[in-house]
DNA sequence: AGATTGACTGCAT
DNA sequence: CATGCAGCCAATC
């Protein structure tokens, strides 16, 4: 049977990661891998993070969170999830592949942080 | 303490 | 291009 993991407490590395998809701005989307290099120090893994996202406080923009290469791994575990983030998404004017509509287009809209993880977004060539 | 699971990823087939 | 599988780390049992 597929266990269900515990929602973390929220003194650990999820507070981090939520902390960090929260100044993702609309329009613009992050890989789990990529937040997990982010973190770097806590050495996390893509995996990790989606786990993070799985439990993610209402106030955190989930759904700004995609697979590597803009696809949504989350399509295999659960279909209606995927659905509703392609919406979110789609209502945010997140930019897909005009051949492959469940693709995020990455070379426009991945977004990258500044030098520090709290420090405001930097411009983005 | 060992096995299992999970909004992942990259390489192999 | 589609599947499969091992590796990844934390949480659970």
């Amino acid at each position: 049977m597929a266990r269900v993991l515990e929602a973390p407490d929220g003194h650990d590395f999820y507070e981090v990661v939520y902390a960090f998809v929260r100044r993702v701005p609309p329009g613009k989307v992050v890989t789990y891998g990529q937040v997990a290099e982010m973190v770097e120090e806590m050495r996390l893994t893509a995996r990790q993070v989606g786990v993070a996202m799985r439990y993610a406080p209402p106030d955190v923009p989930w759904q700004r969170v995609v697979g590597a290469g803009g696809y949504l791994p989350i399509a295999k575990r659960s279909p209606e999830a995927m659905q509703r983030q392609l919406a979110l998404l789609r209502a945010e004017g997140v930019p897909f592949h005009p051949d492959d509509p469940y693709r995020v287009d990455m070379a426009k809209a991945q977004w990258f942080p500044g030098p520090s993880l709290f420090e405001p977004a930097e411009e983005t060539r």
